[in-house]
DNA sequence: CCATCTTTGTGCACGCGTTCACAAAGACAT
DNA sequence: ATGTCTTTGTGAACGCGTGCACAAAGATGG
């Protein structure tokens, strides 16, 4: 994956396990899907196709909320979509800010996946002056020494780092010594932070590191058993990936640095 | 983690378990650092506290690749840099192609740890005939009729999808269709991928969410048992930042959609 | 009301990953 | 050469997560 905890070496919430706590955002996206279909009910066999996991795992994951399932229907999409949301802290509002407008800071201040769970920006923040003002995403960037001003005004307790590596961990101390609690970090760093403080690590880099070592062994196994087990894909279509025109500006700070 | 590993139940490589394989690149990187200062050797200890990890761990890990330390001194640090590079699979070129080239594409054509391990970006591909021949990150974006074409002329076997989530599919089938075997998956989907296709996923919605799980745990423990860890929480409710912050436009296709 | 059928919820076993704790190995000083 | 000291490499125990397989529960039809 992606990402990874830190920290936090087997708290377990209120029994619910901590990989049942990653699967539940996946159950979340599909229910919500089937929802918008208004699809009245679904079995844990549909949804676990939905959301690409084993059905069994799916049943224990929701045997740890409740049971909220009818057997012989199934579950009610509508309540189960409210009660993973409660059980996330969804049904709330969360302002988070982002510090590092860079292209990645700028990709993340324009990602639609924020409004549309309690996520709200509450501020863009950069250490360049000639950032500050300028609007991103509809928000205005606000520079970095306004840093504990910001936190505390909004309540903030989530912040996201897309800081070059060099200055993610100066941040970091700041943000939580302005009090947010619970740290998204696309830097190339490993932060320290005291107890009680929640980082997750989202590293680009380690992703294509693991793809590559995998590749590599399909290639060198390619030479000695032959397994088989690549057939010629089917093509599914000709089809067309639009995507958005506007980038942010460029040559500003990278949003990640070189690992 | 941001990511989760798709598929491959158990597959373990040459005896490397799965989960060491994804802390490698950890231990490279505070290796490189330290090769950059010129260290020579390293401890597990303090090796493993520059990556974050247990000692123990460090050393088992390292263990599955070989004896490479010296008892009473600790690891070479070049020889070690050199050894987790070669059992990456980084000591050879990975053309890579990244589709999508919205704002989160365009971050990631402009992210520097691509060329500084050994990926390169052989080509940026956008569905909208607009960008076409437009550079980014000084690489001209192509259109996505000729994805097979460039996929197959740069032998290019990792893909990265930066585009919206209803496109996502499509444009995996045809990655894999042409030869890819590795695809780095931003977008907010399940992808289902034949056998031999590795998919990581980085789900920027997912992290928050989880995030949110937690903070509303502890929201929810400094009321009951005094764990004495949480300080007082800030208040939320404060007053939001700009009202005018109205999201992005929602025609403007974000680089990710919501979950 | 009873039989049947579907689907949930979970007890259980298994395997992976983590951590402890220590013996073995080598460096270094005398 | 011998003893001491440091640090590795790993055997073993433990805990978490996964998946099977099935009993319990409820819907549905006669």
């Amino acid at each position: 994956m992606a990402t990874g905890r830190t920290h936090r070496p087997a708290t377990r919430s209120r029994g619910i396990p901590e990989a049942t706590v990653a699967r539940l955002p996946l159950y979340l996206r599909a229910l919500t899907a089937l929802s918008e279909r208004s699809v009245p009910t679904v079995s844990s066999e549909e949804l676990a196709a939905a959301a690409g996991v084993n059905s069994a795992k799916l049943r224990k994951d929701f045997s740890y909320l409740g049971s909220y399932g009818t057997r012989g229907v199934g579950y009610d999409v509508e309540y189960l979509v409210y009660q993973i949301s409660r059980e996330l802290g969804l049904t709330q509002d969360w302002p988070v800010v982002i510090v590092g407008i860079g292209n990645l800071g700028a990709a993340l201040a324009n990602y639609g996946g924020f409004a549309s769970r309690g996520f709200r920006v509450a501020a863009l923040i950069d250490a360049d002056p000639a950032m500050a003002g300028k609007p991103v995403a509809g928000i205005p960037v606000q520079h970095t020494d306004d840093l504990e001003k910001i936190i505390k005004d909004n309540g903030v307790s989530i912040g996201v780092i897309a800081t070059p590596a060099g200055a993610a961990q100066q941040v970091c101390d700041r943000l939580v010594a302005a009090g947010v609690t619970s740290i998204l970090n696309f830097a190339p760093t490993v932060l320290s932070v005291p107890d009680g403080v929640d980082v997750r690590k989202v590293d680009l880099s380690i992703e294509l590191q693991i793809l590559a070592f995998h590749e590599q062994r399909k290639a060198g196994e390619e030479t000695a058993a032959g397994d088989g087990a690549l057939p010629a894909a089917a093509p599914r279509g000709a089809a067309a990936a639009d995507s958005s025109a506007d980038q942010g500006p460029d040559g500003d700070v990278p949003a990640v640095m070189p690992a």
